[in-house]
DNA sequence: TCTTGGAATTTTTTT
DNA sequence: AATTCCAAGA
C-alpha cells in the first residue's frame, strides 16, 4: 500500500496544503510563508505524481536553490516512495544549465569538458580584456564591470543589444569588454556562472530539436524559492513549461533577497499573467516558530510596501519571548552569545549544539565570534567565509586538474604555470600570450609548438616544455585513473609538498588540506549522475564547480553553526541568534539612500527571524572594528521598530553609567551617549588616564569644528607635524601638497582623506600614523 | 624573474 | 585587520 494515497497522507496536511497537493495539471503558484510547510508540500506532490499519477520520475524537473536543498528532497521523496527517483533532475538553476550545455555543447561553441570561470578567473580575464582595450582599472573598476556584465546577463540582454545602448563611457566600456568576454570565454571553452542560464536559453531558443527534446521530457516542472530567480532563469521556466503549463512554482514574496543579484520580484508578482489559468495558493500556517517569534516577524515585515500582502498563523502554543541583548562590542556580543548557549544548555539539558544557529550580516563578522566560540571550547562550524576550494593550495591544484582537463583553459594555465616558481614569469607568459593570440591559439597549444616558443629566452624555453610534457603525462593519466589517484601523481611530479613546506609555518594545515582534497576526490569519482561520455576527472570538476558553502554543510558533528543571513536560507533551527543589529551594518548604510534595497535588508531580517523554532536572540554591540576603524553605532533601527512589549531587553553590564561626558575627551565625540564600564560598576576611564594624546572622533559629527592631536606624537606636535584636521592645509613626500576633506578613525587607526592640489593624484585616502604628512604650505 | 617592504584599499550578500 | 598593489633592488 503506497503511502501517499489520499487516506494517508492528506489528514496530515491543512486545507491549502492538500489544494497545493492535489493540484496535478496546470500551472500553480504556492504563496508559502516562512515555516508552512512548503517542502511537504513539495515532496508530497511529487511523490504523488510518480506513485498516484504514474508519472515516471524522468518526467519531472525539480530546481532548488542549493544543491545540498535538492539532496534533501530527494532523499525525502524516495522515503515516501520507499523506492529510486533515478531518472528525475533535481537540482539547481546552474546545476540543470550546466547539464544542458553539456548534452548541447557544440550549439554554443564548447565541448562537453567545458571549465566553468568562477568569480575569480572571469575577473582576471575581465582585467586583462581592460587592459587591452585601454581602459584604466584607477578610473574603472575591473569588478563594476563584471558586475555589469553579469546583470546584463542575467536580464538576457546580449552583446549587440547592450552595445547599442552604451551611451556614457562607463557603459561603452562594458560593452567592449562585454564582448571580448564572450569570445575569450569560448576560445578557452569555459563558460562562467550566468554561462550556465544564458546559454541554455539560447540553446532552446535556438535549437527547435532541442526545445522539443526538453519539453517532451519534462511534463511536469517544480520550482523551489521562485521569488529570487533572475530573467533568464524565469525565461528558462517559460521556454520549458510555458507549452503544457504544468508548472508549480513556490515562493514568498517577503523572502526575497537576492535582488542584487538580479534577481526580480516580478517573476513572483507576475505569474499569474504569464500563466493566465494559474491556481493560487496561499500557505500561512506557521508551524515552525512559536507565536512570540511570529509577532517579531509580522511587526518587522509590515513596515515593507512592495509586498503582496500576508501574515504568518502560529499553530504552535506558548514560547519564550525575543531576547535582544546590547553589548559593549563584538567581543562581548560574541562572548555574551556562547555563555547564553552553555547556559540554556545546562538548564533544558537536552539541547544540542546542532540546534543553535549564529546569524549575521557580513562575513567579517564571524571572526569574533569564532574566537569567542574556540576560547571558551565550545564547537562551532563555520559557514562560508573562506570557501574550500577558495583556498590557494587547494585552487593552486585544482589550476592543474582543470589545465589536464581542458587545455584550453588559459586561466588555468596561467596559474598553473606559476605556482611553483619554474622561472616563467608575467614578462613571459605575456609574450606567450601575444604569440598564441597571433595564431589564435589557447596559451598551452601555443607553448607546445616548438616553432611558436623559439623566439623565447632558452631558459623559458626549456621551463615551459618541462611543464607542457608534465600536464600532457597526466592528460593521457586522466582518461583512466581515478582523481585522487591522478593528484597523487600531480602532486609528486610538481613537488608540490617540498613547494609547500618551503612556503613556510602554514605548510602543515595547507598539506591538510590538500590530503583533504585528494579524499573528496576519492568519494566523488564513482559518481556518476547518469551521464556518459565524460572522464572521471571531468565530473569531478563539474561538480565541484558548483558547489556552494551550505552544500558541505556536515549535520553529524555537534557544533554551533555559524553563517551568514543569506546562507540561513531555507534552513530552521530551534534556537537562532541575529547579531550585529546596527545601524550601518544591518541594515547597511547604503540601504537608507535606497527604498528598495531597505526593503530587501528588512526582507533579509525576516528571513533570519523566521529561522528560529523555540528562542530567538537580537543581539548588537555599541562598538565595532569595521575595515580596521573602530565603529560607534547605535542599535538597528529595525530592532528599534519592534514594539517594546514583545522583546524582553537585555544587557551585558548590569550598572548604568550616569551618561555624564568624558572629561579627557575634548570635542567629545562621546557626550551623551552612555557607555558601560567594562568591569563591576566601576568607571576605570581608560581614556582619562591614557597620556596619550588621541585623535578626537569628531569626524563623526558632522558641521563641528574639528580639534584634535596629532596621534603620531606622544610630545607637543613639533614644528613640522601636520594639523589633523578638516580643512587644514597639509603636505606629502609624493603627492605634494592638499587639503584634508575627511577624517576617520581613532587613534592609530586614524585616516585622512586629502584633496590634492595635483589634479592628476585628486583625492587619496592616507592613514596618519604612516603618511608622514607635513605641515602644508599656508 | 622574483623578492621585499611600504602603501593603499576594502562592494555585503552567492550560484 | 588583512589582503592586494606597487616600485625598487637582487
Amino acid at each position: 500500500m503506497s503511502t501517499v494515497t489520499n487516506a494517508e497522507v492528506l489528514p496530515g496536511l491543512n486545507t491549502a496544503q492538500r489544494d497545493a497537493v492535489l493540484h496535478v495539471d496546470g500551472p500553480i503558484l504556492v504563496l508559502a510563508g516562512a515555516g508552512s510547510g512548503k517542502t511537504r508540500v513539495l515532496t508530497t506532490r511529487i511523490a504523488r505524481l510518480i506513485d498516484v499519477h504514474g508519472v515516471p520520475p524522468d518526467q519531472i524537473l525539480a530546481v532548488t536553490f542549493t544543491n545540498k536543498a535538492a539532496g534533501e528532497m530527494r532523499d525525502r521523496i524516495e522515503r515516501l516512495l520507499g523506492r529510486s527517483t533515478a531518472g528525475m533532475w533535481v537540482g539547481t538553476f546552474h546545476a540543470i544549465g550546466a547539464r544542458m550545455v553539456r548534452a548541447a555543447a557544440p550549439l554554443v561553441k564548447r565541448t562537453p569538458g567545458f571549465t566553468i570561470y568562477d568569480q575569480d578567473d572571469s575577473l582576471s580575464v575581465v582585467k586583462r580584456l581592460m587592459e587591452r582595450h585601454r581602459i584604466a582599472p584607477k578610473q574603472i573598476a575591473p569588478r563594476a564591470i563584471q558586475s555589469a556584465i553579469s546583470d546584463a546577463k542575467n536580464a538576457l540582454v546580449p552583446v549587440a543589444e547592450y552595445e547599442q545602448l552604451a551611451m556614457d563611457p562607463f557603459a561603452k566600456a562594458v560593452a567592449a569588454v562585454y564582448r571580448d568576454l564572450g569570445a575569450e570565454l569560448e576560445r578557452a571553452n569555459a563558460v562562467d556562472f550566468d554561462d550556465l542560464l544564458v546559454l541554455p536559453v539560447r540553446i532552446l531558443r535556438e535549437s527547435v530539436a532541442q526545445l522539443k527534446k526538453y519539453r517532451e521530457r519534462f511534463r511536469y516542472i517544480l520550482v523551489d524559492e521562485y521569488q529570487d530567480t533572475n530573467r533568464a532563469q524565469y525565461q528558462l521556466v517559460k521556454l520549458l513549461g510555458g507549452e503544457h503549463g504544468n508548472v508549480c512554482v513556490v515562493g514568498d514574496d517577503d523572502q526575497s533577497i537576492y535582488g542584487w543579484r538580479g534577481a526580480d520580484i516580478r517573476n513572483i508578482l507576475d505569474f499569474t499573467k504569464d500563466f493566465p489559468n494559474a491556481k493560487v495558493v496561499r500557505l500561512e500556517e506557521n508551524y515552525r516558530s512559536t507565536p512570540p517569534i511570529l509577532d517579531v516577524a509580522n511587526a518587522v515585515i509590515k513596515a515593507n510596501v512592495s509586498r503582496m500582502g500576508k501574515t504568518l498563523r502560529p499553530t504552535r502554543p506558548g514560547g519564550e519571548r525575543v531576547t535582544s541583548l546590547r553589548a559593549l562590542d563584538e567581543r562581548d556580543e560574541a562572548d555574551w552569545v556562547v555563555q547564553e548557549i552553555m547556559t540554556r544548555r545546562g538548564a533544558s539539558g537536552k539541547l544540542s549544539l546542532n540546534d543553535v544557529a549564529v546569524l549575521y550580516r557580513t562575513n567579517s563578522q564571524s571572526r569574533a565570534l569564532e574566537e569567542s566560540f574556540n576560547r571558551q571550547a565550545v564547537r562551532c562550524r563555520l559557514v562560508g567565509a573562506v570557501r574550500f576550494y577558495d583556498r590557494r593550495e587547494i585552487r593552486d591544484l585544482m589550476s592543474y586538474l582543470k589545465l589536464i582537463a581542458n587545455t584550453a583553459d588559459d586561466e588555468a594555465f596561467r596559474r598553473a604555470v606559476s605556482v611553483p616558481k619554474r622561472g616563467v614569469g608575467e614578462t613571459s607568459i605575456d609574450a606567450l600570450a601575444e604569440l598564441a593570440r597571433a595564431e589564435g591559439l589557447p596559451l598551452y597549444q601555443a607553448a607546445s609548438r616548438p616553432d611558436l616558443v623559439a623566439s623565447l629566452r632558452p631558459a623559458t624555453r626549456i621551463a615551459l616544455g618541462d611543464f607542457v610534457s608534465i600536464i600532457a603525462r597526466l592528460g593521457d593519466r586522466a582518461r583512466e585513473d581515478a582523481v585522487d589517484e591522478l593528484l597523487r601523481e600531480l602532486v609528486d611530479a610538481i613537488r608540490y609538498g617540498d613547494y609547500l613546506r618551503a612556503e613556510g609555518p602554514e605548510s602543515a594545515e595547507r598539506l591538510d588540506n590538500v590530503r583533504e582534497l585528494i579524499n573528496s576526490a576519492a568519494e566523488t569519482v564513482a559518481d556518476e549522475l547518469g551521464e556518459v561520455g565524460l572522464t572521471p576527472l571531468q565530473h569531478f570538476l563539474q561538480r565541484t564547480s558548483l558547489v556552494a558553502d551550505v552544500d558541505g554543510m556536515d549535520p553529524d558533528a555537534d557544533a554551533v553553526t555559524l553563517m551568514t543571513l543569506h546562507n540561513a536560507k531555507g534552513l530552521e533551527f530551534p534556537v537562532v541568534f541575529v547579531t550585529g543589529l546596527e545601524d550601518g551594518l544591518f541594515p547597511l548604510a547604503r540601504a537608507y539612500e535606497d527604498p528598495p534595497m531597505l526593503e530587501e535588508e528588512r526582507r533579509l531580517f525576516y528571513v533570519g527571524i523566521t529561522r528560529a523554532e523555540t528562542k530567538l536572540y537580537l543581539t548588537y554591540a555599541e562598538e565595532r572594528r569595521r575595515n580596521g576603524e573602530t565603529i560607534r553605532s547605535k542599535a538597528s533601527s529595525f530592532l528599534e521598530a519592534i514594539p517594546e512589549a514583545l522583546i524582553e531587553t537585555k544587557s551585558t553590564v548590569k550598572v548604568r553609567s550616569t551618561g555624564r561626558a568624558f572629561l579627557g575627551s575634548a570635542g567629545g565625540g562621546w557626550r551623551g551617549s552612555d557607555r558601560y564600564p567594562r568591569n563591576g560598576g566601576y568607571r576605570n576611564d581608560s581614556f582619562v588616564d591614557d597620556d596619550r594624546p588621541r585623535v578626537s572622533a569628531s569626524a563623526r559629527r558632522p558641521g563641528m569644528p574639528v580639534e584634535s592631536a596629532p596621534s603620531f606624537s606622544y610630545e607637543d606636535a613639533s614644528q613640522d607635524a601636520a594639523v589633523i584636521a578638516v580643512g587644514s592645509r597639509v603636505k606629502h613626500r609624493k603627492f605634494g601638497s592638499g587639503t584634508i576633506a575627511e577624517l576617520t578613525g581613532l587613534g592609530r587607526d586614524t585616516k585622512v582623506k586629502v584633496d590634492f592640489d595635483d589634479e592628476t593624484i585628486g583625492r587619496k585616502t592616507l592613514v596618519v600614523a604612516q603618511a608622514n604628512l607635513e605641515r602644508g604650505d599656508d
